[in-house]
DNA sequence: ACCTGAACACCGTTCAAGT
DNA sequence: ACCTGAACACCGTTCAAGT
């Protein structure tokens, strides 16, 4: 079936995107290739590697914003990419806890860091503002996903709130980070 | 066989400090408790419910510092709690996500933060401290997990900089929501 | 090189039927 | 009331064998 790996990672960003991360299965994924479940591992190792792959995707759909100094607006920007697709944040998130450090947006806040802190400390804040956004937003997506299957409306107050909820966020901790630069 | 939801939910945690989440399945918890699968949802509603069940335990086992004015000091005994049992961080940020507000962590922050901020703002604060403890100790477990399964020994300086790189976050996050207090 | 067939070892959940 | 038997509808992964 002339299938190759970029492929696969399409089809399964496809699939995030139309029935999130519980719908996306290697059996699912392969059926819709028009090919067997064992087909897959001849282009992918395993699950979780495709889902690095597609994690690597969607941080890389950010802007890579080498002559920004401002650290909110690079996390805007993070937050952003991962709302760009469904379970955008619990993709990535499971991506950095299985293969620590090899995504980027650790690297670009790093940089950012780096001159205002001492290398460890540059670490420490670089994470401490990525978790935050991680966090935030995969709140929010899951957040949008049980009120669309729970049909619970709850306040639709909250939807506009969480613009200047997660800038009030950000401020906080890039302002405290300053504060606490040794 | 006698068994009662209270019972479930011992063996539920058993299971998790023997075995880490990704050993905490129904069939299993049945066969340990000496039953047959189907049995378990004559106790309990689903294995989501379940895992609300067990981070409830977790986060009651944190002192309940109605006396503490210190979000720190909160902050600090969150993390405790978590690090008593493998994986706790991911069923807390499960069980918040399922149900959310049904957990205590948020309510007991909460508090802390309103008398320095208006309603709103006291509410996104709580969150951003929680989410960050929450991060931070997934990440520390998830970490430990990685190592002792990988056997990858990594730079083995991790481990004694965890105390002080949580210190760290808590304590920027800390002054600075307390320096963008409206 | 690329894929199928077919299996292995699992899951969560439901529900008639037994006691 | 409490549990079993047995099924339903799935999983991820492996691997001999085919082409």
């Amino acid at each position: 079936m002339v299938l190759d790996r970029t492929q696969v990672v399409d089809g399964a960003c496809e699939m995030l995107r139309g029935q999130g991360l519980g719908g996306l299965s290697m059996r699912r994924l392969a059926h819709d290739l028009g090919v067997k479940p064992g087909a897959l591992y001849y282009h992918v190792e395993s699950k979780q590697h495709l889902l690095v792959e597609i994690a690597t995707r969607i941080l890389d759909s950010a802007p890579r914003t080498i002559s920004t100094t401002d650290a909110r607006q690079a996390a805007n920007d993070i937050r952003d990419a991962l709302l760009s697709i469904r379970d955008g944040a619990e993709v990535v998130s499971f991506a950095l806890a299985f293969r620590p450090g090899a995504l980027d947006p650790f690297g670009q806040l790093h940089r950012l860091f780096a001159d205002r802190h001492p290398p460890r400390e540059a670490r420490w804040a670089a994470r401490t503002l990525v978790r935050f956004v991680l966090g935030f937003v995969a709140e929010e997506q899951n957040q949008a996903e049980l009120v669309s299957t729970t049909l619970l409306a709850d306040f639709p107050t909250r939807a506009a709130e969480t613009d200047s909820a997660f800038a009030f966020g950000v401020e906080a901790i890039v302002s405290g980070l300053e504060a606490v630069a040794t």
